[in-house]
DNA sequence: TAGTGGTCTAGACCACATC
DNA sequence: ATGTGGTCTAGACCACTAC
C-alpha cells in the first residue's frame, strides 16, 4: 500500500482493497459471527497503511451492516440475525383469541427471546398525518400510547397507536397499560369497532439521530416505517398506529387477496 | 473548535458540532435542496478545523442523506423526492384492463417523469429461493425476466420475475419483451393462471456495493427487498418476482381485508 | 488552470473496556 | 496499566469538473 501515493486511484484505492480483503475474510467463514477483527493499528501495519486508512476500510464495513465497532473493545462481525416477521393475520380474531403475549411476544418467544413491553400513556392534540388517516380535524385531543417493545431487553420496535379521545375516553385505551387478554383490538371491538380491514402504509430509510441512539440501532441499519391504520365494517378509520422497526430484525410478510 | 484538543470529548465533538449546524441550517432552509455547501476548505477555516474533521461532518451527514457530494463538483444539498407508491391494486383485473403502462409507468407519468423499462430474459436453473417459493426442486428450468425500471434515465427498480419453463414455453413469457395490453398477469391468465392472491415478503437493507453502482443510489438510501409471489385460484403459486427498490422513492401502500 | 472532493500519511490525545 | 476505538491535526497528491 505504500505505492498509493504514486499509483493512479479511481477504479481501486487502498482502503477499498483493504475492506475487500475483510469483506472477503467475512463471507468466507474465516472471521465468524462475533469474532474480533483485529486491531485497526495491528491492520494498518499488516497492510503498511496509515491508521486512518484503515478506518475507512472499517467505516465502509459498518455502512454495509457487516461489522460493528464497540469502543474500548474492537470491531466485531455481526452476527446474521433472524426476522422476526409480522403479517396481516396479527389483526385477525383468531390470533386475538390465542394469543395474550401479542405477534411481538409470540415471535420473541419463537426465537427464544425474552419479550418485553414498556408503555406511556398520554393525551395530545392529533398531529397531521395522525388526523388525515383518522379523517378528523388536526388539533383533535387523542390518545396516544407508545409501546416500546424489547427482546432481551433490547430494543427493537416502537410503535405509537392514536384514537380519538372521545372514543377511548373511560375505556382502558384511554389509561392503562394493561388491556386484557384481547388486547387492544379486543378493546375497540367493545366500543363497536371491530377491526376488518387494515391499511399498511411502508416505507424504510435511515433512523434518525435520536431513534439511532434511544433505540441502539448499529451503523448501516435502516428503519422501517409502517403507519397502519384500522378500519371497521364500516370501513370508517378508527385507530392509527406509527410502527418502526430496526429492519434488520423485522420483516413483514402478508397474503392478501388481489380484489377485495 | 481549536479547543478540541484539551476539552474533553464524548458527550460533543467538533465534527458533531459541525455537522450540527450544518444539519440546522438545512432543515431552516438556510440552504435549499440543490444548494452546494461552502467547499470543504472554506469550512474547515470558518470552523478552524483540519479538512478531514470537516469530512467528518459530511460524511454524517451523507449518512443521513441529507447531503450529496459529487467529486469535483461540491457538495449538493438533497431533494426530498416524491414517492412512487405501489400497493395491492396493481395486482387487479381492473387495472389491467385499463393501463398500459402498467403501475410503474402509471407513476412516473403521475409524477411527470418518463419512464423507460428495460428487459432481459434468460432461462435458468431456479435458485433456492425462488423454488422454496414456487414449490419447485431447486434446479429446475425457470425463465428469468429481468426488468430494470428507470425514470428520466434514472433506475429506480428491478424486478426480476420467474416462472417454470415448462409453463411458459411457446408463451410470448418465455422470450418475448412485450406481453401486450394485458401485461405479464393477462399472459399468465392466458396460461390457466388467474392472480387471485399474492403474498409480499417485505424488508430493507442497505444496497449491496453493487447494486449502488448499478442503481446509482447516493449515500444514506437504504433499498426495499420485497419477494412478491402470484397465486392463482387452485391456491397455487405460479410466478415470484423479487423487487429491489430505492427507498427514497418507493413505498408501498397496502389495504387489505383482515380475514380472507 | 483553478477549485472541488477523494485518498492518504504520521503522528497526537481522549474515552472506554479489560485485567 | 494496557489496548481498543474515537477524534483531531496539518499537511500531501490524485481525479474530476468547470471555465
Amino acid at each position: 500500500m505504500t505505492s498509493s501515493a504514486r499509483a493512479p486511484r479511481g477504479a481501486t484505492s487502498d482502503y477499498r482493497a483493504i475492506a475487500h480483503e475483510l469483506r472477503e475474510a467475512i463471507t468466507a467463514g474465516r472471521y465468524q459471527p462475533g469474532d474480533k477483527l483485529p486491531s485497526e493499528r495491528a491492520l494498518a501495519e499488516q497492510h503498511g497503511a496509515a491508521r486512518n486508512t484503515v478506518r475507512e476500510a472499517i467505516a465502509a464495513l459498518r455502512r454495509e451492516g457487516l461489522v460493528s465497532a464497540e469502543h474500548g473493545r474492537g470491531v466485531f462481525v455481526r452476527a446474521k440475525p433472524r426476522w422476526m416477521r409480522f403479517g396481516r393475520r396479527r389483526y385477525s380474531a383468531a390470533m386475538r383469541a390465542t394469543n395474550e403475549l401479542g405477534p411481538f411476544g409470540a415471535e420473541a418467544v419463537a426465537q427464544g427471546r425474552r419479550p418485553h413491553v414498556d408503555s406511556r400513556i398520554t393525551r395530545i392534540e392529533a398531529p397531521a398525518e395522525v388526523a388525515e388517516r383518522l379523517g378528523i380535524v388536526p388539533g383533535t385531543l387523542v390518545v396516544q400510547r407508545e409501546n416500546w417493545y424489547f427482546a432481551d431487553d433490547e430494543p427493537l420496535q416502537i410503535g405509537i397507536t392514536y384514537a380519538t379521545w372521545s372514543l377511548v375516553e373511560g375505556n382502558p385505551l384511554a389509561d392503562s397499560a394493561d388491556l386484557g387478554p384481547e388486547g387492544i383490538y379486543g378493546q375497540f371491538a367493545a366500543l363497536g369497532h371491530v377491526i376488518t380491514h387494515v391499511r399498511e402504509e411502508i416505507s424504510a430509510r435511515m433512523p434518525t439521530r435520536e431513534e439511532a441512539q434511544r433505540m441502539t440501532i448499529p451503523d448501516g441499519v435502516p428503519v422501517i416505517d409502517l403507519w397502519h391504520t384500522g378500519i371497521n365494517a364500516d370501513r370508517e378509520p378508527f385507530e392509527v398506529t406509527r410502527f418502526v422497526m430496526r429492519a434488520d430484525f423485522a420483516a413483514l410478510d402478508y397474503d392478501m387477496p388481489v380484489e377485495d
